[in-house]
DNA sequence: CATGAATGAGAGTTCATTCAT
DNA sequence: CATGAATGAACTCTCATTCAT
């Protein structure tokens, strides 16, 4: 390693990376594996059912290593919440999934999230379960609500063509993501599996749902 | 409560009837009450802040005497489950909604459960956390499933007629539930009401998604 | 057990007191136990030492019965002190303690205090320990300054008298509280025994110390 | 700190000097950084709020560095009281105390021990809460009382010469100390400052105690 | 039957200590 | 030698359940 000194308190110093000791950071892969640990046993034994202990050890650390990450239970069931969300959005709000036609367009998203909860029926479960948990901080509710008014604007401009039902925007969405949700819910329960068609098929329910 | 020593061992206590406990017949009213009680409360603060003690404080009653009614927590939650399904299976049995055509039936079936939703959202909300909340029982869970099979037939034959879109029930049931639920929940939430016109067009949407 | 009604609300019971059952009272022998046993602890252990099981298994109950008489570790080493304190200004305060002479006076309240002293050390170590144990809450700190002002007053006049020195009061009383204290924890800590004649030679060491 | 990548493994990382750990020889300063640190904490925590990690900040190193320096806490903590109690010894036989007249030569060490006090309160203080706090261990204990033997001898002098009371040189200590322990407390806790013709009025309170 | 103080297992969290970097 | 993330035993506090009154 060679030391410049540029002034007396500012010095310049080459090294190879190994040989410099990096301050250790956080492993980012732990907080992952905290995230999917907790989400998991969520689904499978209740938010009342979640225990640290358990935690920890399904992500496969120490308990006290889950506090280096996070604060305390609540915050940690706080921050999957808004990071599921953040995830959700970013899926939803994929430039990718605009095109020409209002009905493709719509046909993109609504199978862009029908595929995202099906694939991921943890995380949507976990988001559904979580508002009526008790856990909810109203910064973190705030913070969701503020990131998807985006989402909306999609809707108002089907409506302002005459494609969409003319009806409260919010009841449209909870048409649409109540009945999602509530068809994942039933195949992952029964443990059925939807093939292409099936999935087309409920895509065509909503679809006649909200159309005009 | 005033207590007057009359000697020693005899004492004079004047007091308001209510607080004074009055040997009385088994109370057939505190099993509801402590059903509403227990209810609110899991709105209230979810399932995980949900306790016997709170419960009993609701209820007007001592912790004490919720065990003489149920064996534990466990049996009170699974007791609240299976009346309420119990009720809703009632409701949508009732030989009133039977009508000439399937459109008018199933229409007044809608109606009955969306009504049912919109009055007691309590207990709709109950139902739905309940399933994922890790308390449930399988006795408990097969025994509901037993019950609503009946419901499936009314539309079996709307499909065998035509009317209805030829989808596994299971999906056509989760679409039109999950949407109620969704819209109830959306609507308890942001304190909206709902006139009867909005709750056609929200009928009017359930219809559109499920016919043929 | 009669009862008389007297107006439609209220009644009068006549009973002797066992066939009626009294509220459950939170038992106060039980505090003081708990009191005596942190106290013990708090001695043998330090404040760092102290655990609540430990507690409570020197009072003869659960932790969980802690919890019932004290809201916290905090509150119940904050409450022990508050009352030790008030114990100790009761007994200042005793009328007895008033005599002819100003000496006569102050020797009274020296004994009276460095007997209680003699007989209570862990009291008297508790409250020392306690002002730098970090468990000390300020309301408590000033309740305890309040309740002790009323003693300056006698030395105040002593002063006026030409008897005392004249000092800031809080120096001749720190002067006077720190050598009691310090000749009981060394009086204690190597197990010696102090007869009156001995007693009497400090009372010389702290009249001598703060007289004109 | 900025780090500059010149290839995938060569970095240049411009930064204060004081933020680069230098390798350098094992810094004699730390153990008193340390100390230092770990007094001002139990003064302003108490022994139960010490926590190594804050005595690490406070000394403006990580955790780990403690280590090197103290086998564990209760190691460190024995080894401020030690040093500490060496300190004072120290001051209390220094040879320019001892001077023609016993008088005088008292008065030295009362002023050397209550200006060290006032100078540094947090030494005293730590002292004084050390002996209850558990943490003690014998052999230290035992080390101190035997290093503190030699100073009796000079009051037993005083006492042959008949200027001092004839008492147990244990009580006169503790008077002493105890009297001058409390009055700086007070001055620290109430913010007061003693000037001279202060400190010599405490001194004659001291002196005419024990004076024969 | 009704009460609510008492119980104690078990949960969340902390923190002294270790060790790979 | 210095670092600070990781560890897990141990602590405080909670709460479902019991039982004497």
């Amino acid at each position: 390693m060679i030391a410049i000194a540029v002034s007396e308190e500012i010095f310049i110093f080459v090294c190879k990376t190994e040989s410099f000791i990096m301050p250790k950071a956080k492993d980012p892969d732990k907080a992952k594996a905290i995230h999917r640990a907790a989400m998991m046993l969520v689904i499978e034994t209740g938010f009342s059912g979640l225990k640290m202990a358990d935690v920890a050890k399904e992500a496969g650390m120490a308990t006290g290593t889950l506090y280096i990450y996070y604060k305390s239970k609540d915050e940690l069931i706080n921050d999957i919440y808004l990071e599921t969300k953040k995830e959700i959005i970013a899926l939803l709000t994929n430039p990718n999934l605009v095109t020409e036609t209002f009905y493709t367009a719509y046909r993109n998203r609504w199978f862009a999230y029908f595929n995202y909860c099906l694939k991921n029926p943890e995380k949507m479960l976990f988001v559904e379960q979580f508002l009526y948990s008790g856990y909810i901080e109203e910064s973190i509710y705030n913070q969701v609500e503020e990131l998807f008014k985006p989402l909306n604007q999609f809707l108002l401009d089907g409506q302002k063509n005459g494609l969409v039902k003319q009806l409260d925007i919010e009841i449209l969405k909870a048409q649409m993501e109540g009945a999602i949700h509530e068809i994942i819910k039933m195949t992952v329960k029964r443990g059925k599996t939807l093939d292409a068609e099936l999935k087309h098929e409920c895509f065509n329910m909503a679809w006649d749902s909200v159309k005009q």
